[in-house]
RNA sequence: GCGGGCAUGGCGGAACUGGUAGACGCGCCAGACUCAAAAUCUGGUGUCCUUGGACGUGGGGGUUCGAUUCCCUCUGCCCGCACCA
């Protein structure tokens, strides 16, 4: 049985350097401060009410930079916040009759309790909550000024309605074409909605991509995927009527690759395009068609496998090019009205969908495009023939003036041919849309305008902010309580005093999360969202840390709210975050019962391979995210009541890289725990020793352990700074195990070994705080771990004067040779020639060749 | 369909710019301590055959004195986008 002093009591020293570290105010930010500012921010949470697995693995690795950033020197920022609008608040109102606010206030509380015990450096003194007046009346003016800077509109745009929950979904929230709580079909209706001009930026959101070289690249990629740029030309297809007439208007089409023109065979439009509009007006059987196409799903499953139908208008069209040609024009279901034009022509000859469709519709399909070195007629037969458009690169062919340019230059010859004709532009398109920030919701900020019938849309005045929302709500009946409360919309017009009315949606809660970054900056400044002076001292966060299910859009919306805030005068700054890291999801094994049924890990009984619950069989499922659904979940509360939070910091650490996911085992958080108490008792021998230096003249021991502390200083520093946390604590191991290893009763094993458990409390501080700074104590040191300088290594100790290096022949390892890091290559081929392993494989003769790089290998090559 | 990523022992994963594959941990095996158990400590643990070797980083091929690392190709899994003209 162990003494009490060698028992490392983790619950007592967790919250006794909780409260050091709070007395001491351990974690504000300097100021002033001389020391230079480093901001690490973690995605703020959204408050539902409990601390989850991926929580903690997402605040701890932000720890650990925090705390590894202030020993090594910075003023750090580390602050906490609230993401606290949005759908479940609603939800809960509904399930339960709790008022959103009180429930979210409430389970803030709750969370804010249950990070506690986690020992995070986090300065709470700037702690921000979203769903606050105090917070929200800066973005209401915030948006008030992008609508003056031309950065926000109203439009009419077409949106998914769900028809029971009478509100708009995201396009997230649409499941198979159906809403994702009411499971009934999603319709297609255009809606009055408010947008944030993201398209402004779109050039340069792009471009600025590039210069973010500290985020990750799949991210980078993701996002210029998102923008989408592609370059093209806009082509003018003057109309005519169904008599064949001229009607004084052109349909305008938009297309990448104007070097085709010349293969057109239709032009196609999307229904939802005016002309389509207009041509169903005496056309019941079009009308229909329309219909049945704005019906259609805009989920994936229905988009996949969604035919390709179209509908001819008996309108035609003439082409730019060819005097007197004229093509038909379809209305088509695969025409897009958001992207382009909402129009298209088609060459069949060279596009996929068109291929397709002139099949289908029996329309011509003429190859103007061959590839280089073919035979241009018996290529074109062929490609006519066949069903397979041809979309690589070429020599444009029956194309009049274009024959014989490649694609590239004859797409720049169209576009000045369309330029002279006065028959288009060329220009550049992106995927990228404006992004719709009306919400048909009550737990969100209202967007601060009201609807005059004399004076229009009329902003709110910046003395009337902040527009609250009103506490008596119900949500006994579907659709937005602010529609149907009795008096908040009814208001009178600030420009002229009429009757008028307030705008009853709020804004997509992705608002809120666009600028927190900079309210922590100055989190309790009143008259304004954050101060430019502090706003510009501590931007961008240096280091940003979350899940990649953010990496479009809240990290896309951060981009343009920056550029727009600046572009409003709030400050001068591009890009909100220097530094982006996303790591990966918190996984575990799933059971099911025979039945069928989820079951939780705690209610089954593990043998070996086998698991069973209550006696009957369990079905053992893969690792997957842990959630509620499928039960797999571990309660973060649990684990750190039984093995407190260095325990569990450590094992989501060590296990797997922070960029991958993390599978949760029971055996996993014991390793951690069981290192953790080793190192404590390494720890109380330590304490036994004297403090001293270190004498100058070591054992052979010793000097080869004292080596490795320095090494290892510089390789977990290393580690640290490149995220590698698993392989850094992989290193703190292996010097506690050479120290455990060290004989002490030699010249210098004491000292050595005491300097050596110093040096691993203070490297392994920023990932299990709370027992290092135990260690550190106990070790008679009067200074607080939390506010000591980081190690510093001797690099003249970094390596041996010896070095070992494998003997390869043929490049297969034979042997190895310890030799003098200064031997020249001719010691060095000398030795491992002398090997007696490389003796017997060379069998007498001469070797060929000796290949050496000096302290990496010898290889010899064997005749 | 398009784009991207990944593949290493029973498991999670190391291996920096091509240079001793399997660090560190988990698990397992054996032993010590114990009446016993837990905890702890010591040793072992890629595979195959006999010391000594042979093989081995998803499959096949290539470049190289030497390849987990670079190139080609195939297979499998994961992620993003999804008729973007």
């Amino acid at each position: 049985m162990a003494s009490p002093e060698e028992r490392y009591n983790f619950l007592e020293a967790e919250s006794k350097w909780q409260k050091t570290w709070a007395a001491k105010d351990s974690f504000k930010v300097e100021e002033p401060s001389s020391k230079p500012k480093y901001y690490v921010l973690e995605m703020f949470p959204y408050p539902s009410g409990r601390l989850h697995m991926g929580h903690v693995r997402n605040y701890t690795l932000g720890d650990v930079v925090a705390r590894y950033k202030k020993a090594k020197g910075f003023n750090v920022m580390h602050p906490m916040g609230w993401d606290a609008f949005g759908l479940p608040a609603e939800n809960a109102a509904l399930e339960r009759g709790v008022h959103p606010g009180t429930w979210t206030r409430q389970n803030i509380a709750i969370m804010r309790a249950q990070f506690q015990p986690l020992g995070l450096s986090l300065d709470w003194s700037r702690e921000i909550t979203s769903c606050e007046p105090a917070y929200y009346k800066h973005e209401q003016k915030m948006f008030l000024d992008f609508l003056k800077a031309g950065l926000a509109y109203r439009k009419e745009s077409w949106v998914n309605w769900d028809p029971v929950e009478h509100t708009v979904l995201a396009n997230e929230q649409v499941i198979d074409g159906k809403g994702w709580r009411s499971g009934f079909d999603v319709e297609q209706r255009k809606l009055n909605q408010w947008f944030l001009k993201i398209t402004h930026f779109a050039e340069d959101l792009l471009q600025a991509i590039e210069g973010l070289d500290r985020w990750p690249d799949k991210v980078r990629l993701m996002q210029h995927n998102w923008i989408g740029r592609s370059e093209g030309a806009r082509v003018m297809w003057p109309l005519l009527g169904r008599d064949g007439k001229d009607v004084g208007q052109s349909l305008e089409v938009f297309t990448t690759r104007p070097d085709t023109l010349f293969g057109a065979s239709f032009c196609a439009i999307s229904a939802q395009h005016p002309l389509a509009v207009k041509a169903a007006e005496n056309d019941p059987a079009l009308a229909e068609f329309i219909a049945e196409c704005n019906r259609g799903g805009t989920s994936t499953a229905a988009i996949e496998t969604a035919e390709k139908k179209g509908y001819d208008t008996g309108f035609k069209v003439q082409h730019p090019f060819i005097a007197g040609k004229t093509v038909p024009v379809y209305i088509a279901n695969f025409v897009l009205m958001a992207y382009g034009s909402g129009a298209i022509f088609g060459c069949p000859a060279h596009d996929e969908r068109d291929m397709e469709f002139a099949r289908k519709y029996r329309l011509p399909v003429r190859c103007v495009v061959a590839p280089v070195g073919e035979d241009p007629v018996a290529f074109a037969a062929k490609l006519e023939a066949g069903d397979v458009a041809y979309t690589d690169d070429g020599v444009a062919i029956n194309s009049d003036f274009l024959n014989g340019l490649k694609v590239d230059a004859a797409k720049r010859t169209a576009i000045e041919k369309l330029e002279s004709l006065k028959l288009g532009t060329g220009t550049v398109q992106y995927r990228l849309r404006d992004w719709g920030v009306s919400r048909q919701r009550y737990w969100g900020c209202p967007i601060p305008i009201i609807y005059c019938e004399t004076c229009g849309t009329v902003p709110v005045p910046d003395q009337d902010l902040p527009v609250t929302l009103p506490e008596d709500v119900t949500f006994d009946t579907p659709g937005n309580p602010l529609e149907r409360h009795p008096t908040w919309k009814h208001v009178k017009c600030p420009t002229c005093g009429k009757d008028a009315k307030r705008e009853t949606d709020t804004f997509d809660t992705f608002f809120e999360s666009s600028w927190y970054f900079a309210r922590f900056c100055s989190p309790h400044l009143a008259d304004r969202p954050f101060s430019e002076i502090a706003a510009m001292k501590w931007l961008p966060v240096d280091q940003y840390i979350g899940g990649v299910e953010h990496a479009v859009l809240h990290l896309l919306y951060s981009r343009f709210f920056t550029r727009a805030m600046s572009a409003c005068g709030y400050l001068n700054l591009k890009e909100p975050f220097a530094g982006m890291f996303t790591q990966g999801m918190v996984c575990h094994e799933t059971y099911r019962a025979a039945d069928g049924a989820w079951l939780e890990p705690g209610s089954i009984t593990r043998t070996g391979e086998a698991a069973s619950y209550n006696g009957q069989p369990v079905t053992i499922g893969r690792s997957e995210k842990m959630s509620k659904s499928k039960k797999n979940t571990v309660d973060p509360q649990r684990i750190l009541d039984t093995y407190g939070a260095d325990a569990a910091r450590l094992f989501m650490l060590s296990d797997s890289p922070p960029d991958r996911d993390l599978e949760w085992t029971d055996a996993g958080i014991e390793g951690a725990w069981r290192y953790l108490n080793r190192l404590w008792r390494l720890a109380t021998v330590a304490v036994t020793i004297p403090r001293g230096t270190v004498p100058a003249t070591l054992d052979a021991g010793p000097t080869a352990v004292l080596r490795q502390i320095h090494r290892t200083i510089s390789a977990v520093s290393d580690d640290l700074e490149k995220f590698r946390f698993n392989s850094g604590v992989a290193r703190i191991r292996e010097l506690t195990n050479a120290l455990a290893d060290l004989d002490r009763t030699v010249v210098g094993g004491n000292a050595v070994y005491r300097f050596g458990i110093e040096t691993v409390a203070q490297l392994v501080n920023p990932l299990a705080p709370h027992l290092s700074e135990e260690i550190w104590h106990t070790l008679g040191n009067s200074s607080i771990l939390t506010e000591t300088a980081w190690p510093t290594f001797d690099p003249a100790l970094l390596e041996d004067d010896t070095v070992t290096v494998g003997v390869q022949i043929n490049g297969k390892l034979r042997g190895t040779i310890t030799i003098a890091k200064t031997a020249d290559k001719d010691a060095f081929e000398t030795a491992a020639l002398a090997l007696p392993a490389v003796q017997k494989q060379l069998d007498g003769k001469p070797p060929k060749k000796v290949i050496i790089v000096p302290g990496k290998i010898v290889n010899i090559v064997a005749a």
